[in-house]
DNA sequence: AAGTCCCG
DNA sequence: AAAT
């Protein structure tokens, strides 16, 4: 029997308020996943994922590359934004058209018309890959939201308060949701738990998260 | 110097 | 298993 009254799978993206300053915009990236999965690859070609290493001298679970003007990388010599990758001494890759666009529109559906992001860090999670509680505040100024976009296999986010003691709300994340955050919310803490294996028809083994966000 | 986008 |  047909249920088309609750069979969401081909309707619109639709919001879920998370707090003051957090929505989750779900399947607002649906559409445009393949394409955006594609110009991940052409992004990696020029500038390969990579295992980051903390101060602590620990390697980062999740690989990350970066696009934009300015990428966020750490060593063991601390967090920041640059403009070269470290790695071979060369600018990032421009941000694609493809990422702009959708960080504009989701900026702009989140109540931040106008958002032109100059870094966006890419980072690809495979099982076992976490991130662990922390804060966006590297950036020189924090009046722009920060714009998440997941594609591929599921992760449960966690998103806390302004300290790291405060409890985080989890919530799950799946295949073209994204997360905008600004505001009060700005600099809460914020993670994702380990990602468990899984298959998904566009990414394969693994999940991809896009954040988007104004460092300079 | 403090804190830690890390680990156990 | 997650939280601390």
């Amino acid at each position: 029997m047909t249920t088309d009254l609750f069979d969401l799978s081909d309707g619109e993206p639709w919001q879920e308020p998370v707090g003051e300053g957090v929505v989750v915009l779900r399947r607002f990236a649906r559409n445009t996943a393949p394409d955006l999965v594609q110009a991940i690859g052409k992004v990696a070609s020029k500038a390969p994922f990579r295992h980051m290493v903390t101060p602590g001298g620990r390697s980062m679970s999740a690989a990350m590359t970066c696009a934009g003007e300015l990428g966020w990388v750490t060593d063991r010599s601390g967090y920041r934004y640059q403009s070269t990758d470290p790695e071979s001494g060369l600018l990032w890759p421009e941000i694609p058209e493809s990422f702009k666009e959708l960080a504009r529109n989701a900026a702009e559906a989140a109540g931040y018309r106008g958002f032109v992001p100059d870094a966006c860090l890419i980072n690809r999670y495979q099982r076992g890959a976490r991130m662990g509680l922390h804060q966006d505040k590297d950036e020189q100024e924090f009046s722009w939201p920060i714009v998440s976009v997941s594609l591929g296999l599921p992760i449960t986010f966690q998103f806390g308060g302004p300290r790291r003691s405060d409890k985080p709300v989890k919530i799950l994340l799946e295949h073209g949701d994204v997360v905008v955050w600004g505001g009060p919310a700005r600099l809460f803490y914020h993670g994702v738990l380990t990602l468990k294996a899984g298959h998904h028809p566009l990414t394969g083994s693994c999940r991809y998260n896009l954040t988007f966000r104004r460092a300079g």
